[in-house]
DNA sequence: ATAACTGTACTAATACAAATAGTACACCAC
DNA sequence: GTGGTGTACTATTTGTATTAGTACAGTTAT
């Protein structure tokens, strides 16, 4: 059973929610360094979606260092996901800092933020509401 | 003059980048209170898009209770826009909450968002950079 | 009343990207 | 060789945004 999802009624493109699902669980650690990727033809079944659309995805994990493959083997998780999981930081890090300007622009006050995040951490911590 | 801009070159719809941009400039008080808006033609002439495009982004505007719009006399800027800017304070929050979430669950330290919300904000206060 | 605006409501055509369908070929393991 | 794999194509379908064009009713100013 494969762990990555897709939702077709999203609007993101499908061939993106792989991309992005594989690589989130790269760099979560639930898909290990060399670990054996589903084919394209069995996730594509798996998923009942076009396994073209699969082929795509995996092209771009390629292209972006997730992933690596084989001509006759198949696709497997990069060996070093060390970078990945760089850029996957910077992101986050980034996409706070963007999302803490706005609200900054729009006159929200730092102690507030700092407040707000506090709180969400704590539920999170403790009752694992989700 | 308006301030409302489209990139043409970008991923989301045009008439959507013209709701956010005038709720944007609502919320931030660019526009008052009923103040009159570019008509449907005007705009798209100046914006040198189609005027059905502005049509529909309108109708969403007013759908949200941003604007209304009076037969043969245009479109203004709702006269009470207390609750537009709730909404929009409320979705700042919780973006940044969502952000600071994800970055928790990747093991990012509160600490460490906290330090650089206070950095990009200081910045941000002090540079006036971008 | 008339002209020139306004919003509104349609239909049709166009453009573009995503996704599907189908085929073909080369490589690897058994 | 058989079966599974990646890869590379082309053609088609589909969905949505956008454009194009038209029509009609209300408002404003003259």
């Amino acid at each position: 059973m494969s762990r990555i999802m897709v939702d077709l009624r999203s609007r993101k493109p499908i061939f993106e929610q792989i991309v992005d699902s594989v690589r989130d669980l790269v760099v979560r650690g639930l898909l290990k360094p060399d670990e054996h990727l589903p084919s394209v033809r069995v996730l594509a079944a798996e998923l009942a979606i076009n396994p073209n659309t699969i082929q795509k995805a995996y092209g771009e994990l390629e292209r972006q260092g997730v992933i690596y493959s084989l001509a006759g083997r198949g696709n497997f998780v990069a060996s070093d996901i060390s970078s990945v999981k760089d850029a996957h930081r910077a992101e986050l890090m980034n996409a706070l800092k963007k999302s803490a300007l706005e609200a900054a622009e729009y006159g929200i006050a730092e102690d507030e933020m700092i407040n707000g995040i506090k709180d969400v951490l704590r539920e999170h911590k403790g009752g694992n509401i989700k």
